[in-house]
DNA sequence: GGGGGAAGGACCA
DNA sequence: TTCCTGGTCCTTCCCCC
């Protein structure tokens, strides 16, 4: 109501262009376009997507104009100089122009649409979709004569065409038809390209050779009978089919003219590209009862223009003559071409470019406006090239999971699904053999915004716990970020990529148990990192106890370390048992000995809450109680799960990990101990596995630098904890001037904390430590950070030899610690 | 200041 | 009532040399 007659037209016409009907494909031409265009604008306008669609399409046409601006200030001096770049560079490119390979695209016509007319022939006279109220796949070609379409919302499509007839999609079935269509390509190139189940690039030079000299026999194909031979059990709704594919009208062109006379009984083939194409089609319907489209070119960005052009169960050839494919681009819409999208189509018709002809004229100038890579292909374009080389089993990048649901504002109900999203991803990952370091958490909010968020972990994960203690993290911030509104999701996804090589999967070091059983031999069990466990599983029968807890003991997460149980604890999602799980089940542990990194001595059948318990008694300079204590299991589950009271000294919390929800500020909850926390080059803590960074609101954020709390409940965290702060209440004296030790306690001045974060590293370097970092090189991630949290990096960093600081700094020690956080008391 | 890596957004099929 | 998956490119930022 507020625009203006003029807005609003400008608003249309935006509108239009980016959701209007994108009639770029078979069987949809010569549509009254603006009919549908005005239905499709009535049915979407004033909905979520389409606000945000129109905000894109804002984006577009600032980038439209200040590329506008950007030529306008273009010198004639410099599109002759440009100019003259393009000519150098066409002719280079002219000269390696490759015409001798014979690459076939090949296309199943409307494919889930087709199987599912083939196995339900009612539906063959009638417009039908595949898909839901919500998207559609694929539609057929009656469909598609009232402008319904692959990427429609069923809604609009029934708006359109509303005897629609919508059938939801079964991937099985069509993985099943692809796999039979598979084989046939193997056939005529056995390195052929799936692009998609319906889709695949094949090279069939080699196979055109040996066709030549072929006897006609192996060139000759029989016509399916239903009543005789191997297909003798065949319904005869199923030999009606072979009579015309479901998605052909009367009037199409069959793919074997010449079985259209009396004798239908056998088909010869020729040795040309067209004919053994129109073979390979002939036996697809054959096997499938579904047609197939194809293009032959001297390259792939030809053959895929082609495949197009005869469709349904058509093919065309663009013969290996320069000529021939210059004649060819001409008139090409340059939307025609694989890679440009109605964004570049956008940008390139306000410069005037509509067909590859004029595409051509105008690189020197584009070449001025676009990225080097960008008219590079463009270039290429108008000369009519592409690869000549079908790139085979190429290595995946990444793997993803994502789900689209109604308006979800519960933090819980979003921690539980991408906790089952990161199940079914670890799933596919581990069913490949894959393990990535960077974990990408993707979300739409409810006004279709998508934003992604990442951290790479020091090593590759693939387990659903991994993957989740990253991902959970990555959610929280951004839970936060709108606290105390909810976060209104419509989607969220999980990715892994950056897989490791075969070579990076090798142990690098041992682990902080393996360092623990000093003496012992840990080759095999415990390793550095999380795809080294599952290596050490495989490898090691013998170590299959140590399946759950190495695994499990990557887990604890940024949330699992950065939170001192407050004693509010119950609703929060963190205090889930599933999320702390990895804590209790590492105290639970028994093993054969340890030696005790502070006092050196051996312990043995030592549980590792009794060992962590000693650990903690040495650092308190007490009296070091060499006879473990055996807490067995179900007891200790019990003190861990109670929460601990305000002020008491009686719990014993090995590492409590919670979100208090009166308190904003997170509070990280150290352990000396077993739980990895380590700090990163500032000193700040981080999780032991990664540091990430992330961007919030534009602002750029450390998620790893989780500043200390200046939060209530921090004072009342249990001192047994022993949190650095519980050890720097203990150490320091009463006028705050100097602090014991807690390794040696002797008192020491803290004028200089640096010089008494090197005290305290001495102390701890001496003996065992030194011994440790003498055989042990820090090589990638580390271990031994829950050690390294008191002592500073000096000497151990996690980081490679490349990132590791020259100059020791003070900063990335206690000091800061004590300084930032407790520095009051200091 | 440049190179390289990570993160995030956008585009495309 | 507007999908899912995966690849690529570009920009920005930061660290390191």
């Amino acid at each position: 109501s507020v625009l203006n007659h003029k807005q609003c037209e400008s608003y249309c016409s935006d509108l239009l262009s980016r959701i209007a009907l994108n009639d770029n494909k078979a069987g949809m031409e010569g549509l009254d376009r603006d009919k549908i265009n005005k239905i499709i604008l009535e049915t979407s306008k004033g909905s979520k997507f389409y606000e945000n669609e129109l905000k894109k399409e804002q984006q577009v046409n600032q980038r439209i104009e200040k590329m506008m601006e950007q030529k306008a200030r273009i010198t004639k001096e410099q599109l002759k100089q440009a100019q003259a770049e393009v000519d150098k560079l066409t002719c280079e490119l002219e000269r390696s122009r490759e015409l001798g390979r014979v690459i076939v695209h090949v296309d199943m016509d409307a494919f889930y649409a087709a199987v599912e007319m083939r196995d339900c022939p009612e539906l063959k006279d009638k417009p039908m979709a595949v898909g839901s109220m919500s998207m559609l796949s694929t539609s057929n070609y009656h469909a598609r004569r009232f402008g319904v379409r692959a990427a429609m919302p069923g809604f609009i499509a029934k708006k359109l065409c509303p005897n629609l007839v919508i059938v939801p999609t079964n991937f099985d079935k069509y993985r099943a038809v692809s796999a039979q269509v598979r084989e046939i390509f193997s056939e005529y190139d056995p390195h052929f390209m799936p692009m998609s189940l319906d889709e695949a690039y094949l090279d069939i030079t080699e196979h055109l050779e040996e066709r030549k000299h072929w006897p006609e026999t192996m060139r000759t194909y029989y016509i399916c009978d239903a009543k005789t031979g191997n297909d003798a059990d065949r319904s005869a709704a199923e030999s009606e089919r072979d009579e015309l594919s479901p998605v052909l009208f009367e009037d199409s062109p069959s793919s074997s003219p010449s079985l259209s006379g009396a004798d239908r009984k056998a088909e010869v083939f020729g040795t040309s590209a067209e004919e053994a194409v129109r073979e390979m089609r002939f036996r697809i319907e054959q096997k499938t009862s579904l047609t197939a489209s194809a293009g032959i070119a001297p390259n792939m960005m030809l053959a895929k223009v082609c495949s197009d052009k005869n469709k349904p169960n058509g093919e065309y050839r663009i013969p290996p003559e320069r000529q021939v494919v210059m004649e060819f681009m001409k008139d090409l819409p340059v939307r025609k071409v694989s890679g440009v999208g109605k964004v570049t189509e956008k940008m390139l018709a306000a410069l005037g470019i509509v067909n590859c002809d004029q595409l051509g004229q105008q690189i020197a100038l584009l070449s001025l406006l676009f990225s080097g890579t960008s008219w590079h292909n463009f270039l290429h374009i108008s000369l009519g090239l592409g690869s000549t080389c079908i790139e085979r089993d190429s290595e995946r990048k990444s793997m993803s999971t994502e789900r689209t649901f109604v308006e979800m504002s519960d933090a819980e109900e979003q921690y539980s699904l991408c906790r089952d999203l990161c199940q079914d991803l670890a799933q596919d990952l581990q069913r490949e053999g894959l393990k990535g370091k960077t974990v990408t958490l993707k979300l739409k909010n409810v006004k279709f915004e998508v934003k992604t968020r990442a951290f790479t972990l020091q090593y590759a994960v693939c387990t659903e716990e991994e993957i989740f203690a990253a991902a959970k993290d990555l959610l929280k911030v951004e839970i936060d970020s709108v606290s105390p509104q909810p976060l209104k999701l419509r989607l969220m996804g999980v990715r892994v990529s950056g897989f490791i090589s075969a070579e990076d999967k090798k142990p690098l070091q041992r682990s902080i148990m393996g360092f623990l059983q000093k003496g012992g031999s840990d080759s095999g069990s415990f390793t550095q990192c999380a795809g080294s466990v599952l290596k050490a599983e495989e490898d090691s029968d013998g170590a299959s106890f140590l399946k759950p807890q190495a695994t499990e003991m990557k887990v604890p997460s940024v949330s699992d370390l950065s939170n001192t149980n407050s004693g509010t604890d119950t609703t929060s999602y963190v205090n889930k048992p599933a999320v702390l799980k990895p804590s209790f089940k590492i105290s639970t542990q028994v093993l054969p000995f340890l030696t005790c990194p502070v006092c050196n001595t051996e312990m043995k059948d030592v549980n590792l809450t009794a060992f962590n318990n000693h650990i903690d008694e040495c650092l308190k300079g007490s009296a070091v109680d060499n006879e473990p204590t055996h807490l067995d299991a179900p007891k200790e589950q019990e003190e861990l799960n109670r929460k601990p009271p305000a002020s008491s000294s009686e719990s014993r919390t090995l590492k409590s990990s919670s979100h208090d929800p009166s308190c904003n500020e997170e509070k990280p909850s150290t352990s000396i101990s077993v739980p990895l926390v380590e700090t990163d080059e500032d000193g700040d803590f981080k999780t032991p596995f990664f540091s990430h960074r992330t961007k919030t609101n534009g602002k750029r954020s450390v998620l790893s630098k989780k500043k200390m709390p200046v939060c209530e409940s921090s004072s009342k965290a249990s001192p047994t904890t022993h949190n650095l702060e519980a050890i720097t209440e203990m150490s320091s004296d009463s006028n705050g001037s100097s602090l014991t030790c807690p390794v040696c306690s002797q008192p020491q001045s803290t004028d200089d904390l640096a010089l008494f974060n090197r005290h305290v590293d001495m102390c701890l370097n001496q003996d065992v430590l030194l011994e440790f970092r003498e055989s042990h090189p820090p090589v990638g991630h580390s271990d031994e950070p829950a050690l390294k949290s008191v002592r500073g990096q000096q000497g151990s960093s996690p980081l490679p030899p490349s990132k590791k600081p020259k100059v020791l700094s003070t900063k990335h020690t206690i000091d800061k610690f004590f300084k930032g956080n407790a520095g009051q008391k200091v």
